[in-house]
DNA sequence: CGATATGTTCTCTTTTTGTTCTCGGCAGAA
DNA sequence: TTCTGCCGAGAACAAAAAGAGAACATATCG
């Protein structure tokens, strides 16, 4: 069995609602963006899809609409294939959604939002954020929030000395790397992601 | 089991209060915040969010409530501040977290992952993830998936001429700008995001 | 100690939300 | 044409939730 139109919208409309959301919307909403004013028309849509098993409705409770396994993960997005110059959309086999959650939300990990240009060559821009995970040491390389004198905290590259000491790399052709001692410099976290909103 | 809309907002502002002050608020500073009188109220909700195990309640004690670690959310981290070259971090106030769910999950959009170097000087790298969002419209200087001829699809900044014609821009100083008909362009979306991870 | 603030429990009323129903309009099929 | 299915409106009802506020218990602080 198929559905109408007005219920594939409706259905439409709880998917999207429930991504944006993390809840189901109640009636009244879901007949606002119908354009129509009845709730009850709204409950025998719903009853429909019941019916056809995409949803299940908790009775009397607001809000208490569920999708059914169907792809509802919350914080997932179509991962549809690569792009490159001159090439067409290449399809990526065996992977068609990413896991956002997987990929940044982890226990120890905050943002931080960057000022300044010091990481550009790198693709830091000025405003971008970094998920940082707190840690107190790092490996060579690595891209850290240091502390340094307890004063100043900045994102560079780690690169630990033969003697010890500690070089702080800026990704900017203008900066220049800077040595300290190790004692003056507290590592406060290792950047594991960096993202930007465009609008 | 699932909250309320008056259960939620108790709770978002209890997560927000203690990130802010690092206690828990009153029953009175809840019910000023939703704009109620009742303390009664309150603790009814409170109820309710440790009966959800999102909460816990030490009876008759003065801010009394604790955060449960199962309260987490999965798709939030912490917003710490602001980092800067040659400076401390800095707090912002007011805004405690960030939900990257708000921040990329939206219907019609999907992940591309990026592959080539024609957008380096935006910040967007080879191996980068860029969000677009499916339309078939841009404004000027928005970057976009465009295909071409209907055979080559790449990632620009897009121009319209007077001339009605289109220019795809890219972000590398070693690539020209192409000038197309406009015919032969055909705009699959605009990126709204971007992102990356280290490890 | 007393005074005040805060949390707890309770009842009552109002509002919101979901549920069930009937009615009529409309379009397409028989 | 009639019949049927889908749609929308809205009334009437039931259940849940919200809000107010009183009364009391406990904590906190001078």
């Amino acid at each position: 069995m198929s559905l109408t139109d007005r219920q594939q919208q409706t259905y439409d409309y709880l998917r999207g609602y429930v991504a944006r959301h993390g809840v189901a919307p109640k009636l009244r909403e879901i007949a606002d963006h119908l354009g129509i004013q009845s709730r009850g028309t709204v409950h025998r849509y719903l009853a429909a899809l019941a019916d056809a098993g995409l949803i299940e409705v908790e009775p009397d409770r607001a809000r208490g609409i569920r999708l059914t396994d169907s792809s509802v993960k919350r914080f997932t997005l179509p991962l549809v294939g690569r792009i490159a110059a001159g090439q067409p959309i290449e399809a990526i086999p065996d992977q068609d959604e990413i896991d956002l959650s997987e990929f940044f939300i982890r226990p120890n990990r905050f943002v931080l939002k960057v000022t300044g240009d010091s990481m550009i060559d790198d693709g830091i821009l000025d405003g971008d954020m970094v998920v940082v995970e707190q840690a107190s040491t790092a490996r060579d390389g690595e891209i850290v929030v240091a502390l340094i004198d307890n004063e100043e905290a900045t994102l560079k590259h780690l690169r630990r000395n033969v003697d010890g000491s500690i070089t702080l790399v800026p990704a900017n052709k203008n900066l220049s790397p800077m040595r300290y001692s190790a004692s003056r410099v507290q590592i406060q976290g290792i950047v594991v992601g960096q993202f930007r909103a465009y609008r």
